[in-house]
DNA sequence: TCCGTGACGCGAT
DNA sequence: CATCGCGCCACGG
C-alpha cells in the first residue's frame, strides 16, 4: 500500500483527546524516520484529525494562526496545552498498546 | 536526473 | 535554551 495511504490510515487512529507525534505515526505505520513524509500526508489533511499530530515531545511545530488553532482544537478535545507544548505523559497516544493485552481487532473507523 | 523543500528527530555544541 | 549538522524520504520544478 503507498506510504501516504498508510500514514493517513494511521493518523486517523489517534483518539479523541490523545495526540501523536509525527515520528510515533511514522513508527506505527511501518516507515521509522518517515517523520517528513506524515507531514506531507497532513499536508492533505482530508478529513484528517491533523491537530492531534504534534512534534517530539509533545511540541507543536506550526506557526502563526494555524498553531493558535491547533492548540484551540486540542483544548476543545480535552487536552491542555501549556504554551506551545502538550504532555504527553497524559496525553501521548501508544499505537496498538491496547491491542497488545487485548489483541481484539481494532475496527477502525472509516 | 539532480535539486530544493518541508507542520521532523535527535544528538552535539 | 538556541543553533547546527546530518539522516530521513516523497514530491514538484
Amino acid at each position: 500500500m503507498a506510504m501516504m495511504a498508510e500514514l493517513r490510515m494511521y493518523i486517523r487512529k489517534i483518539p479523541k483527546g490523545k495526540v501523536a507525534t509525527y515520528g510515533d505515526v511514522a513508527r506505527a505505520a511501518g516507515y521509522p524516520g518517515a517523520a517528513r513524509q506524515v507531514v506531507w500526508a497532513l499536508h492533505s489533511a482530508q478529513g484528517l484529525p491533523w491537530q492531534r499530530v504534534v512534534g517530539a515531545g509533545g511540541k507543536i511545530r506550526l506557526g502563526g494562526e494555524h498553531g493558535f488553532e491547533q492548540r484551540l482544537l486540542l483544548q476543545s478535545e480535552g487536552v491542555v496545552v501549556h504554551g506551545t507544548n502538550v504532555d504527553m505523559k497524559e496525553y501521548g497516544f501508544q499505537y496498538g498498546k491496547s491491542a497488545k493485552t487485548s489483541k481484539k481487532k481494532i475496527v477502525k473507523k472509516k
